[in-house]
RNA sequence: GGCGGCGUAGCUCAGCCCGGUUAGAGCAACGGCUUCAUAAGCCGUGUGUCAUCGGUUCAAAUCCGAUCGCCGCUACCA
């Protein structure tokens, strides 16, 4: 029998996560392995943080913390969130950093690609700070930009014009860290070699014609990424010059160089397996060897472990194509091969009421939040994995959880549990007993058996969606029956009757109980100690309702405890307000972030009337409060603005935003270029006056020259052009 | 502009890969029944151009091409 190695996406120890991450990687991973476990598969759910690369150093060193404790932060806030949505992770939710084998293990695939062959080296020039003893990754260079003279230009781009920069070319460079000059060296970068391994046998297993190393059909959206990715598959550079990760092993150890992030990350699946295994021996007071690990990674018969990625679809290159290269690549040096996925159920992306998750711009929802307001888990887990995204991009919308919320679970479910209960308490002394079936019993079980085998055999395909149906259609079907059945008019004349029938709703209460158990934890094991299998077996609960749709624990009556509510119902009052409270997170983020410096304009640029600084409305003050730091009118002086009319408008071509605008300033015409095309057809612009920055270092784009910038406030809905509210002479000065 | 995806009932979607019964589900809506239950439940009700046009075929929502519309990534937005 297969044991099953589950992962799920490390998540980046460089932020919070939201629902679309939950439902990405994480959800859908715990309901299968609750699922595995209630098989009797010998499962392993291996997860942790991604806590090197250069985004949390430059984070952290923005932030003023340690490397360290920047990534124990988020390690935390992460671990909090998962957690509170009743992921359970074998412990411990380790981290790339935190693992103490983690280096080791990491250092030995290094080592082992390389004597394979596998790892090619290249040779560049690089900027290398004597100081620091170290080569200088673009982000911690800075210097002069080459083409427009901004002076804190970073090595890969200038964040003042916007080129792109060699970092060869920058001028006057100097370290970031300790501000000396660097001197141009040559280094050496180690590489994957994806199309050799890809030729030796990835491609191979790819197309599933490795018979000893299978793997399922895969989904039609990791097929399609992987084609476009093979077409031009190069050498990856898995090191990278920095401090923080894990040191190239020996004898290729050198200063100030990593392994690259990428390539470390998912070798912590390995790292923490080990870790994991060594939780488990301590439980049990015993010791385990330093390559237990591979017992799971690398089994004597490949097909013994089937290795399943859970991730989103952004990941899917890593885990087909370059994951499995660096683990075919190991050969047998781990004694026997590693193992390669079995599965990859890439999830789609999941978005948040029509628009994009964005914490920058406020369009999202604090998981840990979300979950104290609505403190019970089971909800949300069934709201985003009855909508979650499996085959197409899909949404989480407040609608959606209340329906799924007060519809599925408290009508359909959890009504259906109180109505049985409360008429066995009320009416049968609360005592159930077993009632042999009738035509209407057999009828019933002829619905709920195919979703029994609906529910098994959606998750053993991941459709996770599908096993939710099932677990609804079989309270739906139980409903249906004891409408039928009547027992509330039925008692009246046949107590026989009655009796049968809140006998076999609670039998079918029973199955729900159990198959919810990976879906809904706390309630399956409320429903199941409700109708008195509490303490069930669930494996063999399964085994047999799989085999005979009956379970023999439930075969003998019980007595009727407390009815619980399940689910309490949320009402559209709630919901209307989560959503408004939603819009005005984003609407304020809005604000404080335009980027233009235009910002206090728009409410005074729809103001018919002339506005004195007095009657300026209320919504300029957060935005100037947030925003820029004080200046002074000498600094404004700086900027020279002045009124201008448009008079040839027109796009620029292969250009979906840029609009080519020549601009009479009385003394002058110029050419500008604007960013306005989303928001503006040409006919309208010309004729229209416009504000110029007319002293702007003059920019290329498209091949044409931009000389100054039209002024336009943006609330977030794209450009809106300021514009004098009265006729005024072209060359007008604005001040 | 490049790459990718999508367009099926009022809404959310399934079906499309591997063409073939009267194109489905849930929700909403409307009508009725019921009262055991969390104002829950049950029954009934859909003349849907399967985006449009064209092609392949005995047969197309399903395959091919073009068009329109929407979304994402990307370039561009001083």
């Amino acid at each position: 029998m297969p044991r099953y190695l589950v992962t799920s996406a490390l998540p980046y120890a460089n932020g919070p996560i939201h629902f679309g991450h939950v439902i990405g990687a994480y959800l859908p991973a715990d309901v299968y392995v609750r699922y595995r476990r209630m098989r009797g598969d010998d499962t392993l759910f291996v997860c942790g943080t991604d806590e090197h690369g250069v985004a949390i150093t430059i984070n952290a060193e923005a932030t003023g913390v340690g490397y360290r404790e920047f990534v124990d932060r988020w390690h935390r806030v992460i671990g909090d969130t998962l957690a509170a949505f009743g992921i359970q992770f074998d412990t411990p939710f380790s981290g790339t950093n935190r693992c103490r084998h983690h280096e080791r293990i990491s250092q030995r695939f290094f080592k082992n690609l390389h004597e394979n062959g596998y790892l090619l080296q290249k040779t560049e020039r690089q900027w290398y700070c004597e100081k620091d003893a170290m080569f200088l990754a673009d982000r911690y260079l800075e210097g002069t930009c080459p083409f427009c003279g901004a002076e804190n230009a970073r090595g890969d781009e200038c964040k003042k014009c916007g080129q792109w920069i060699d970092a060869l070319a920058l001028k006057n460079p100097h370290c970031k860290l300790c501000g000396t000059t660097p001197v141009v060296r040559e280094t050496a970068h180690w590489y994957l070699d994806l199309p050799k391994l890809h030729a030796d046998g990835v491609g191979e297993w790819f197309e599933g014609k490795n018979p000893r190393r299978e793997h399922v059909e895969w989904k039609p959206n990791v097929r399609s990424f992987v084609g476009n990715m093979l077409a031009d598959l190069h050498p990856r550079p898995i090191t990278r010059d920095l401090r923080w990760g894990v040191p190239l092993p020996t004898p290729f150890t050198e200063e100030g160089k990593v392994l690259y992030v990428w390539f470390d990350a998912p070798i912590g699946y390995c790292s923490i397996t080990q870790e994991v295994l060594e939780e488990r021996a301590r439980r049990k007071g015993e010791t385990i060897e330093d390559n237990a690990w591979l017992d799971w990674w690398a089994p004597k018969n490949p097909s013994d472990v089937r290795l399943i990625h859970f991730i989103g679809k952004d990941n899917i290159g890593f885990h087909t194509i370059v994951f499995p290269s660096m683990s075919f690549g190991q050969g047998d040096r781990f004694g026997h091969p590693v193992v390669m996925p079995w599965a990859v159920p890439a999830m789609e992306f999941y978005n948040l009421q029509g628009r994009k998750f964005s914490t920058s711009d406020g369009w999202t929802i604090d998981p840990i939040e979300f979950l104290k307001r609505y403190p019970n888990v089971d909800a949300a887990r069934f709201t985003l994995l009855s909508t979650s995204p499996e085959t197409a991009d899909s949404e989480f919308t407040f609608e959606d959880f209340q329906r799924v919320n007060n519809r599925d679970l408290a009508d359909n479910l959890g009504n259906l549990l109180s109505r049985a209960l409360r008429f066995a308490k009320d009416k049968l002394d609360g005592v159930v007993d077993r009632r042999d079936p009738t035509e209407a019993e057999r009828a019933l079980y002829a619905e709920v058996t195919p979703q029994i085998h609906a529910w098994a055999q959606a998750l053993e395909k991941f459709e996770i969606r599908n096993a939710c149906s099932a677990l609804v259609a079989i309270g739906r079907a139980t409903n249906r029956y004891f409408d039928a059945c009547a027992p509330w008019s039925a008692i009246k004349s046949d107590r026989v009757a009655a009796e049968r029938c809140i006998d076999w709703t609670t039998r079918c209460l029973g199955i729900i109980g159990i198959l919810a158990e990976p879906f809904l934890p706390n309630a399956a094991r409320a429903i199941r100690e409700s109708v008195g299998i509490g303490g069930i077996d669930l494996r063999q609960a399964v085994d047999e309702l799989l085999a005979r749709s009956q379970v023999t624990a439930a075969e003998i009556g019980f007595r009727v405890g407390e009815v619980p509510i399940l689910f309490q119902k949320i009402d559209d009052k709630t919901i209307a307000a989560e959503v408004a409270a939603l819009r005005e997170r984003a609407a304020a983020s809005a604000k404080t972030t335009t980027k233009n410096m235009t910002e206090n304009v728009p409410a005074a640029a729809s103001q018919p009337a002339a506005p004195t600084p007095a009657a300026a409305p209320t919504p300029a003050a957060p935005a100037a409060a947030a925003g820029k730091p004080e200046i002074t009118i000498d600094d404004f002086a700086k900027v020279e603005l002045r009124v201008g009319t448009v008079v040839v408008a027109e796009r620029v071509p292969k250009a979906d935003k840029l609009l080519r605008l020549e601009v009479d300033l009385g003394t002058e015409k110029r050419q500008v270029l604007s960013g306005i095309a989303l928001k503006y057809a040409p006919e309208q612009l010309v004729g229209k006056r416009v504000v110029v920055v007319c002293n702007l270092a003059p920019r290329t784009m498209r091949g044409l020259e931009s000389r100054g910038m039209i002024l336009a406030a943006d609330d977030g809905s794209g450009p809106v052009i300021v514009s004098p509210t009265a006729d005024v002479s072209p060359g007008a000065t604005v001040k």
